[in-house]
DNA sequence: GAGTGGTCTAGACCACTCA
DNA sequence: GAGTGGTCTAGACCACTCA
């Protein structure tokens, strides 16, 4: 008789070791910025070698969940980095130095989750959203106009003091405020007219071909915590991707 | 007295264990969809563990030159591989199944490099290019149109029989008749009014939004050896990209 | 059953940081 | 000089592939 079952799913030592590490960056036994403990504690911790949490620590880091520092010690990975502000922010623009846009909240309110919105954020569809609009400039040029909705239910509270008060750094705030640390997106694009209302705020004529960026975010375990859309004008700004 | 020259550069072995397999890449002594020797063979070959040959390999194998299969061996990465044609392709349709597009060649001549292309590819300006036109279809729909700068130099003798001898597929015959492999793309993406040349091949009106991406692509020591422009209707289909 | 890559250990020593 | 992560070795054993 053959095992109709799968495989009894043989899982590694170093894989057992990296979730164990996820969970107490879950829990915040190690908040952002912080020093986790060294690969020698840590192997005692785990009655493992020195070697195996090495790997763990290592996809942990390839992963961006932890920075490592020769000499210093191992840290865990914070969106308040200088670094960090920039790893999700793929537009440049096409001459001189890239900078942080500014961002210029423009409404803050509560909305229900359209079918197609909850399905992306996993969320019941009617579930209620936090909805945001921002336009982000470069100097004075407004490049961007945004549309962000985030499930109520894990941002509770936020409103539009808040957000300003992070100075519109959402994932700065995300991390800060509601311990939700965005750990990769998807990005759609698509080359779209620019609607009026958009237009006006962009400064540019109605029909006007903007970069459509949509995007979800995700935070552990693969779960989707932001839906964004990006209207761009891409006439001195592009979108940059590198591909290895 | 102070020095002041740099520290004298230490270099891991098995860094330079890289570099010695990446030679043997490059000169051909295994060629692509080839298995390379085992690690253990490497190892009293250069002289080291088998640990730091297996450390040289894993590097290589993130940076796609290379892909390990568990019990078969190491071999050698191939465009002409089913999963690696999909590797560079971003475009994707809004709904059903990703497919690879059909090309159909336009035109393939020899022009001159402008200064923007020549920097780019860094070549002299005014060096002579291949420059080719297609048409890349979905079905019977029209999706994108390029145009594609080579550096007459590296791929001689090269013309629109050779390329249809190749159904079209441009990297599978960058490293089956140059030796050339892609390593790794850089992509500046926009969002443009097609003009009345693009609009007609695409079967969209004039202004139509389209999406210009603009990319150079490298091979092995970052060496840029082809540019292209790619024009998108994306009305259907989209650009995707994951941020990790 | 032979051969491959994958995991795990234990231990030595090195490069780097900081006080 | 103490403590961190980084490299390197040697060896045991495991998971997987193929004939």
């Amino acid at each position: 008789m053959s095992n109709s079952n799968p495989a009894p799913a043989f899982r590694p030592l170093y894989q057992q070791i990296k979730t164990l590490i996820t969970q107490s960056l879950i829990s915040g036994e190690w908040r952002p910025g912080e020093a986790i403990p060294s690969e020698t504690e840590l192997a005692a911790r785990f009655n493992v070698s020195q070697g195996t949490v090495r790997k763990a620590i290592n996809e942990l880091a390839d992963e961006n969940l932890l920075i490592r520092q020769q000499g210093k010690g191992t840290f865990v990975a914070s969106h308040t980095e200088e670094k960090r502000q920039f790893h999700f922010l793929r537009i440049s623009p096409d001459q001189g130095e890239r900078v942080y846009p500014k961002g210029e909240l423009l409404s803050c309110k509560r909305t229900k989750a359209d079918a197609a919105t909850a399905r992306l954020l996993e969320i019941p569809a009617g579930a209620t959203l936090v909805t945001i609009t921002r336009l982000m400039r470069v100097g004075a040029e407004p490049v961007c106009w945004e549309e962000i909705r985030l499930p109520a239910a894990i941002f509770k509270g936020l409103n539009a003091a808040k957000i300003n008060q992070y100075g519109c750094k959402l994932y700065s705030m995300f991390e800060s405020a509601y311990s939700v640390r965005i750990l990769q997106v998807a990005e759609q694009i698509k080359a779209v007219a620019a609607e009026p209302a958009v237009a006006t705020l962009l400064g540019v004529t109605p029909g006007t071909p903007l970069l459509r960026i949509e995007r979800v975010a995700y935070t552990f375990g693969d779960k989707p915590v932001e839906w964004r859309r990006t209207m761009c004008n891409t006439k001195s700004f592009h979108y940059m991707n590198k591909i290895v």
